[in-house]
DNA sequence: CTCCTTATTGGGAATAATTCCCACTTCCAA
DNA sequence: TTGGAAGTGGGAATTATTCCCAATAAGGAG
């Protein structure tokens, strides 16, 4: 909503009409919803949240505005295997020290942010990219790391 | 097929049968199909190809068995992004050298098994995992690690 | 502030991969 | 040979996502 959008997100205001889009109501309510938690939220999830704010606003638009963000880099986009796409506001732009991997339980879905390590992953991730280009001769646009398997609680029980 | 299974694939009928499972004709049609090619294949283009060689399988067969083998570790399943999974024969149990990580091209689909720094990628990943499964108490079970871009072709039409 | 152009929207229908269901078949061990 | 368990086919059901298009709203110009 306009108040608390401001908050920290005023830079969005900028980066969508720099590309001739316009900040609409319903944009503002899921860039909102995505700043105000630390999950990994689903379409769906999204719309539920949004539709507190902004009740108008329909799956369709949840969509399309995502695809949008994710187009702008405003979003990261992930699949975590669960057969819905995640997502997440990149707070890597304001803030630098948020870069992090995703480790997954498969059982309960739960997903931890980790930065442990990943200074040595992104070099090594660097590396590899300079020697895949060059080898393979591609345009490398993003990798995907990621660990799954049982957290702590689903451990036990199985 | 009987005669073209016994060449590299007679470990899994031991495989199977320890587990008491049966191998039947559809089951060896799909690891004679994903046995003969090097490309990832979709489960609907393992159904075709199957069909060719046991004309009665049908989707839900396929379906079921790749979840099967992807089970007994006999395939790996893929998510290469464009909406469908993709299955590949695990032939590190009787090969190594061949593990591997993929290079993926957002734009034709092409997937590149590449190989190199795959050691030192190997290495990271492994104490990676240490790390993280002291720290979070998980007990991991796989990882993702993938790059996508545009290849040569991709890359000029654009 | 109002008007005009055009991006954006909602919602319902369409799509597409995968899973479900269940009566029928096949396999194997006794 | 037979009984029960494992496996099967195919069509229906499920589910995330995309498509479509008439109606709406954003925002610059006047």
């Amino acid at each position: 909503m306009p108040r608390s959008f401001g908050k920290g997100l005023g830079w969005c205001h900028g980066r969508f009409k720099g590309y001739g889009y316009r900040l609409t109501l319903s944009r503002q309510a899921i860039l909102d919803v995505l700043s105000k938690t630390s999950e990994h939220l689903s379409a769906e999830e999204i719309y539920h949240h949004a539709y507190k704010i902004h009740p108008s606003s329909g799956m369709s638009t949840v969509y399309r505005t995502l695809e949008l963000l994710a187009q702008l880099q405003l979003v990261y986009k992930f699949d975590f295997g669960d057969g819905r796409a995640r997502y997440e506001l990149n707070r890597g732009i304001e803030d630098k020290n948020h870069h992090h991997h995703h480790l997954i339980c498969i059982n309960c879905q739960r997903i931890i942010n980790y930065t442990d390590f990943i200074d040595e992953e992104v070099e090594l991730l660097n590396k590899t990219e300079k020697g895949l280009t060059k080898k393979y001769n591609f345009r490398i646009m993003k990798h995907i790391l990621q660990f799954y398997g049982l957290c702590e609680r689903c451990k036990e029980k199985k």
